[in-house]
RNA sequence: ACUUCCAUAGCUCAGUUGGUUCAGAGCGCUUGCCUUACAAGCAAGGGGUCAUAGGUUCGAAUCCUAUUGGGAGUACCA
């Protein structure tokens, strides 16, 4: 086989990827082994692969390939998300542009659109993954929207509210009104933002007796007494129903029972007392506007106020307002501000910050309080199953600093708002109940309610229920089109996409519609769930609980956070600042395999992560040092008639043992998920020992070919270390396995196992005598660097010893090798002419001959001496120390004093050396 | 404001219950090598009073307290 000098991803990767697809290689069903599962945190149906993908699904394909190896029977589990308010949006953006208006469409004209625009768009990104080499089941691939999964939604929703989990309730909702759909608490960003506070005037309405007491701070003017309100949105006031000051704030004891005129507006408003009035905040006085304000909604409720709604769904001042009717409310901001300055009604305006809410899909748009009517899902039950898990370690969190996050929202949760006035969605399985026939006059005392629905699967079983729940109807006579005398209005509504996003676990696996099925038996609870921690609410959080709910257990064992990609500079990836490189461009220029490695390289769990393009380079090097480490052990010339050499057999031994020593690492840091040191690990094994010290020890001279035994191993040696590296790097290690030996077709590295013995006394033996043969061979090589000679010329090593160098005589042919010597002699004292080093208490020294300068020798030799003595005092000054003596260990004080013998050995031999050579 | 994590080499990070020859790795850096697998490489080397100040201990990068600096999360903000 002819290889080329450098690795050649391009030529690579696409054929093993079809590979793997054409012998169903990924594709995992219930078996005897012990499964191993992981779902894919389901990206947006319509999005494109980022950085943060790459990282995520790249430690996803390590960890279900790691098990495949392992001999577990893996399944990576892919799917998409329907991503209700992101995707609309699209659409609606999409329509807009061909000039159609969303409300001019019917929902199913506009499902339409959305369905074409998901066809259309939808999947690339798994497109994408598979670039990136990651070996989900694909026939498994499942979307949040599909006929399964939208079932399961539907009888979670009725399930719920049957449990009496699900209710229907009036309260403060955080609006966006680009999409015009209520958000979730969790679906609003706080941004801190430069604003202004203005401070307007507030005159007290005529009549009012002011009594100018001492401490009282009294605004008056030639229009009469007033009150001053500082406030960050001036164009609420038109829904302004009181103002209101702390009862024990003395500045404002005169207004306590007075009216106020709002400004502009010339509305009466009662001034009222609370003390959740900050007093130390602006003047004071607190304009109350409880339609628009989450904390002003609370007052008014305890207060009585009347709430006037000044906002239409769409951020425009409604007809509720005497003024600005039809106005954009920020245009409104801008406007007030100019009427009430030239009214003479804003005492000054002042600079300030503070934190403004943003939809998190439609980031430029500013959250509005609103009150309306929604479906909730009572938290408290779910809190309740889903903190246990995680605290006592059921679930386990990498990092573990994320349990206390964890802890903190669920002690503090607030019940989760399910309904979006979106249509791309999973339809609220709610039907409202509307009479066309006249109510008869409360025959039996029967009331009806005002929004009477009833919660089903299908509109036959809800007229079942509407006629149970309300026995009413059934006395109404058919009126219009109606036979019944009522009609059934389907929820207009969609759910929340996380509330099918949390059962993701289960109804991959068909665990809701259908329970106790093989599949679910077998393969949940899942093992690891890799994600992001700006999901844990989201997200992980909701899928315990339903897995708590539904299942009775827990949805995953593990979840591994990963950190933010940042560039090298640490700032987030992001498209305006143009610092986010194409996931797929980086592949084809680095290999999948080279990204792979630059995405872990920086990834310890939970850090962040400053990526940068030099480290898929370093990738990228590494495939080609096992290129061409492979071509170098392909390129021999194989002797069928030659021993192999004793030195060969034992440094085969020391490379199995060391892999095995590796290997337990390994496998040890893959159980605490520190995947980055894993990959450093195999890296080192393969860079240092294995290329750098095991190929050149068994390297035969050039155009020499090697013997049959040492080959066989070395192949063999290979292929365990190409299972080692494969779940970081997949493709090469796939073409490199294929080409060891010859094998069947459908045979693949993938799924041919490498379980291997804990490492033995023996070999940490084996390992120490290679190590100080190492050493030895570093200490020639330095002697030749500080000297300028040539690493080709052979030279003469001393060993100061009466034994031979490691007790072992195969092991001075290897480091004449490798340190290229022409000799190594065992002498008492060593001659003159040398230059030497010591290698715990041996010295060693490379004849020079006249190149030495024995000026430079001695000096090194003091240098060193200094040294050892100042060791020595310490040592001793701890050996002199009682305390330390009879406080410490045996072990411990044993050992510090052989440092000192041994010091006190090597400045012996310094000394004599010194003193010889002057 | 509260909660929480962090501070070790130029950079990114290891350093398990305090104790194995004056603290480790990768990258970067310096020097020498185009040596017949690999210059996307090889060999050798320099680089850290472990944020600061106290304390506990025979012994502290490691434990405690305070300070400083930084990150993250949550809440409030008229």
């Amino acid at each position: 086989m002819e290889l080329a000098t450098k690795y050649n991803p391009s030529e690579v990767e696409g054929k093993w990827y079809q590979y793997w697809l054409d012998h169903e290689l990924f594709s995992s069903k219930p078996d005897d082994r012990e499964p191993y599962t992981i779902v894919i945190p389901p990206p947006n149906v319509t999005g494109v692969l980022h950085m943060g993908h790459m990282l995520n699904n790249t430690i996803q394909d390590i960890l279900i390939r790691k098990a495949r190896i392992d001999g577990k029977n893996a399944c990576w589990v892919p799917g998409t998300d329907h991503a209700s308010i992101a995707t609309e949006a699209k659409v609606v953006n999409k329509l807009a542009q061909q000039g159609i208006k969303k409300r001019d469409l019917t929902r199913e004209q506009f499902l339409e659109h959305a369905w074409d625009w998901t066809n259309e768009h939808g999947g690339i990104i798994l497109k994408q993954l598979r670039r990136l080499g990651a070996s989900c089941d694909w026939n498994r691939t499942a979307f949040t929207m599909d006929e399964t999964r939208s079932e399961s939604v539907l009888k979670v929703f009725v399930d719920l509210y049957n449990k009496g989990l699900i209710y229907r309730g009036l309260r403060m909702v955080n609006w966006d009104p680009k999409a015009q759909t209520v958000l979730s608490g969790e679906e609003v960003i706080y941004k801190d933002e430069k604003s202004k506070l203005y401070y307007l005037k507030y005159y007290v309405a005529e009549g009012a007796e002011i009594t100018e007491g001492a401490e009282n701070v009294i605004h008056k003017d030639a229009k009469g007494y007033y009150a001053v309100v500082a406030t960050t949105r001036p164009e609420t006031i038109m829904g302004d129903t009181a103002m209101c000051i702390n009862p024990k704030d003395p500045k404002n004891q005169w207004l306590r029972g007075k009216k106020v005129i709002v400004p502009l507006v010339n509305r009466v408003i009662p001034v009222i007392e609370d003390r959740y009035v900050d007093i130390e905040f602006g003047t004071g006085c607190l304009k109350v506007t409880p339609a628009h304000d989450v904390n002003d909604y609370a007052l008014g409720k305890t207060h009585n106020l009347e709430t006037i709604d000044i906002f239409n769904p769409d951020g425009t001042i409604s007809d509720q307002s005497p003024l600005y009717v039809g106005m954009d409310r920020m245009d409104v901001r801008k406007q007030i501000t100019i009427d009430l300055k030239e009214a003479g009604l804003m005492e000054k305006v002042e600079d300030y910050e503070n934190k403004v809410g943003y939809s998190e899909r439609n980031q430029d748009t500013a959250v509005e309080p609103r009150l309306c009517k929604q479906w909730f899902l009572s938290m408290k039950h779910f809190a309740d199953i889903a903190l246990p898990p995680v605290l006592e370690g059921k679930i386990k969190f990498y990092p573990t600093k994320y349990v206390n996050t964890y802890r903190n929202w669920m002690e503090n949760i607030q019940d989760w708002c399910i309904s979006r006035q979106l249509w791309w969605g999973h339809r609220i399985p709610a039907y409202f109940i509307e009479t066309t026939s006249p109510l008869p006059t409360s025959p039996e005392g029967e009331t009806f309610p005002d929004e009477a629905f009833v919660v089903a699967l299908s509109e036959e079983e809800a007229y079942k229920l509407a006629v149970e729940k309300y026995p009413v109807l059934k006395t109404l006579s058919p009126s219009g089109e109606s036979e019944r005398g009522f009609i059934l209005r389907h929820d207009e509504d969609a759910l929340d996409t996380w509330f099918s996003s949390w059962l993701w676990p289960i109804s991959l696996f068909d665990g809701i519609n259908n329970p106790g099925n093989e599949e679910i038996s077998y393969y949940y609870p899942t093992c690891d769930l890799v994600t992001a921690p700006d999901i844990i609410f989201f997200w992980v959080a909701r899928m315990i609980m339903a897995g708590e709910e539904y299942m009775k257990d827990v949805p995953f064992r593990n979840v591994y956070f990963t950190g933010v990609v940042r560039d090298e500079l640490g700032r987030k990836m992001s498209k305006s600042l143009g610092n986010s490189p194409d996931p797929i461009g980086l592949i084809d220029k680095y290999g999948a395999d080279g990204v792979r490695m630059g995405m872990l390289l920086a990834a310890p769990a939970g850090n962040d992560i400053l990526f940068s393009e030099s480290l898929c380079e370093q990738g990228r090097n590494f495939c080609n040092k096992i290129w061409n480490a492979f071509r170098l052990v392909k390129g021999w010339e194989v002797s069928e008639s030659l021993a192999q050499p004793q030195e060969n057999r034992k440094t085969i031994a020391w490379m199995e043992a060391t892999i095995r020593t590796a290997s337990a690492e390994i496998n040890d840091l893959y159980s605490k998920y520190r995947l980055n040191e894993a990959l450093m690990a195999v890296f080192k094994l393969f860079t240092d020992e294995f290329s750098g010290w095991y190929l050149e020890m068994i390297k035969p001279a050039y155009q020499a070919p090697i013997d049959k035994a040492t080959l066989t191993a070395t192949l063999n040696i290979f292929e365990q270390l190409m299972k080692l590296i494969h779940p970081f790097m997949p493709f090469i290690t796939e073409e490199l396995y294929q080409n060891i030996s010859e094998r069947k077709d459908g045979e693949s590295i993938m799924v041919d196992t490498l379980i291997l013995d804990a490492p033995s006394k023996a070999d940490a033996d084996l390992i120490a005598q290679y190590e100080e043969a190492k050493q030895i061979i570093s200490g020639v090589r330095a002697v030749r660097n500080s000297k300028n000679i040539s690493p080709r010329e052979p030279l003469t090593l001393e060993v100061v010893a009466d034994d031979n160098i490691t007790k072992c005589p195969d092991m001075g042919a290897i480091i004449e090798k490798m340190a290229t010597l022409s000799d190594i002699q065992y002498v008492q004292t060593k001659s003159d002419g040398t230059s030497a080093f010591l290698i715990g208490t041996t010295e060693y020294a490379v004849q020079l001959g006249n190149l030495i300068d024995t000026e430079a020798e001695i000096q090194k030799m003091e240098a060193e001496l200094k040294h050892l003595e100042g060791f020595l005092i310490g040592v001793q000054k701890k050996l002199s120390n009682e305390r330390f003596v009879a406080n410490a260990p045996a072990q411990v004080v044993e050992l510090e004093r052989k440092k000192q013998s041994d010091a006190e050995t090597k400045i012996a031999a310094l000394k004599e050396s010194i003193a010889k050579l002057k």
